[in-house]
DNA sequence: AACACCCCCTGTCGGC
DNA sequence: TGCCGACAGGGGGTGT
């Protein structure tokens, strides 16, 4: 369930239990996910204390005391049920079938969290203390879309010249970090403008902000924001009803409704679904121009 | 540099 | 009922 809002609101779900906390111990129980878990994993976390539990992008970021940070990332299909303990005994999140109870972290005060993630696209990384910024995955990602950096002038600039569809410019985490397949469909469906336009439609000539652009960066903030606010998206999921479940999917106005109606009020369009960079976006020809 | 593809993996769903 | 292809919230890697 994993774009910028959904990862959001897994860090305020394992913060009250994880951030502050020592993990006393580590059960990593197959020898990678997309990637090679780092080597010695259970060995070089244990015991070390969670000083701060962040994100970025679509990142999990657990600092960890001593000078690590615990970089994790949830792919397609990653998930985290806290059990045991009394925060366990009420917050659960989707669950899924054990045999891809792939990591269990247990914390000092008899909580664990395990991570759960069946198409195993996730993965989780050790980076060594203040080479953080400097790696690889972090170093070229773009601004943070609910951050002060994220505006038109910015966006523009960025977009200058681009040729690629708007929807694979907003997909390419280096320009803005978090945005996924759902939510660049809902923002450019809010500010009404075609997932294939060209990129560089944000730009005039001289690489100042079109008033496309302007429309852009409220419509892009505002849904992560009723996104976050609804505790994010739950796909596929309905079977696990309880409180932890999003339910912006409910608020969805294009994304999944190819061949229903448009929902923007007076719009009588067809929601279309078309594939971009090998994906399905879906927008309504009608308004969005 | 920028872009178009392909791939990783498992589960589910619709059509035949 | 069973089989098979298409598709699913991500992103790294390669080739042009």
């Amino acid at each position: 369930m994993p774009e910028l809002p959904e990862v959001e609101t897994v860090l305020r779900g394992l913060a009250p239990v994880m951030a502050g906390r020592a993990i006393e111990w580590l059960e990593c129980r197959r020898h990678d996910l997309r990637f090679p878990f780092p080597e010695n994993f259970a060995a070089r976390v244990r015991g070390r204390r969670i000083v701060t539990l962040g994100r970025r992008a679509k990142y999990l970021v657990a600092d960890l005391d001593g000078g690590d940070t615990l970089l994790m990332h949830l792919g397609m299909s990653g998930r985290f049920t806290i059990s045991g303990g009394e925060i366990g005994s009420y917050v659960h999140s989707t669950g899924g079938d054990p045999k891809h109870d792939h990591v269990v972290f247990h914390m000092e005060d008899g909580t664990s969290v395990t991570y759960n993630d069946p198409r195993r696209f996730g993965f989780m990384l050790l980076i060594p203390g203040a080479m953080f910024d400097e790696h690889p995955l972090m170093r070229g990602l773009g601004v943070e879309p609910l951050g002060n950096g994220f505006h038109a002038g910015y966006l523009a600039a960025r977009a200058t010249g681009r040729k690629a569809d708007l929807k694979a410019f907003l997909l390419d985490q280096r320009i803005v970090a978090g945005l996924g397949n759902i939510y660049v469909s809902e923002a450019l469906h809010r500010a009404g403008i075609s997932p294939h336009r060209v990129a560089a439609c944000l730009a005039t000539a001289k690489g100042h902000p079109t008033e496309r652009c302007e429309r852009l960066i409220p419509a892009i903030r505002t849904v992560l924001e009723a996104a976050i606010e609804a505790g994010g998206s739950t796909l596929r999921d309905y079977k696990q009803a309880d409180g932890a479940l999003g339910y912006f999917q409910h608020q969805f106005l294009v994304y999944d409704r190819a061949g229903e109606p448009c929902l923007r009020d007076g719009c009588k369009g067809i929601v279309r679904r078309t594939i971009q960079a090998g994906r399905s976006t879906f927008h309504c020809p009608s308004c969005q121009r």
